[in-house]
DNA sequence: TGGCAGATTTTA
DNA sequence: AAAATCTGCCAA
């Protein structure tokens, strides 16, 4: 297993947000190994994008997303769940991929206790259901992606075909087509 | 099974 | 006041 490092990540967000399909997102703490295949990704752009949280200028909640590529960028939404972001692209821009969903793959005892003990296709299908599974919280944000005990990784995983569309939850700038899933995937939040 | 309100931080 | 969400409760 290959741990993915800052060269995957100051690639293109579009081209990164597509190639994390199919890797593996680790976290190693001290609880134990929790694990998952990323099924589901969305890219959040600099250029024209008003639903990038980078869009607005730098605030005390965005400020990792301006960091170098590979930083993690974890932030509450809807004052109550985390969401899980790679930066990607340039240093300073503001550019990340979100990842919506995993397919769990190992330390599911661990995600199940976090989770509360769902069914096995919601332990992790969904933004604020990854972070829980996993883990990831404030303690997360502005992490090293390519040092620490969060990382990302490739398994040598076959490409699946990929389907695109608009992205999810948001107002505005939602018919870009910047949200990304393995077709046939039952772990993908939604169709 | 499907729709809706509520939880609660951050920012404008 | 609205946001890159999820859950439980309600009705049919």
């Amino acid at each position: 297993m290959q741990k993915l490092t800052v060269r995957f990540f100051e690639r293109p967000t579009v081209e990164v947000a597509r190639s994390l399909l199919g890797k593996i997102l680790v976290h190693d703490s001290e609880a134990g190994v929790a694990a998952g295949r990323i099924v589901e990704t969305e890219a959040y752009l600099f250029h024209d994008d008003p639903a990038c949280h980078a869009a607005r200028g730098k605030t005390n909640r965005n400020a990792a997303m301006f960091g170098p590529p590979g930083t993690a960028y974890v932030y509450l939404v809807y004052g109550l769940h985390y969401c899980f972001n790679v930066v990607t692209g340039k240093a300073g821009e503001g550019e990340a991929v979100l990842v919506r969903s995993l397919e769990p793959l190992s330390g599911l005892d661990l995600m199940a206790f976090r989770r509360g003990n769902p069914k096995t296709r919601l332990l992790a299908s969904g933004p604020g259901r990854l972070c829980q599974a996993l883990g990831i919280g404030k303690s997360q944000n502005g992490a090293d992606l390519s040092a620490g005990s969060l990382f990302l990784a490739g398994d040598g995983y076959p490409e699946a075909e990929i389907i695109t569309t608009g992205r999810i939850g948001i107002t505005v700038a939602a018919g870009l087509p910047l949200r990304f899933y393995m077709a046939g995937n039952a772990y993908v939040s939604r169709k």
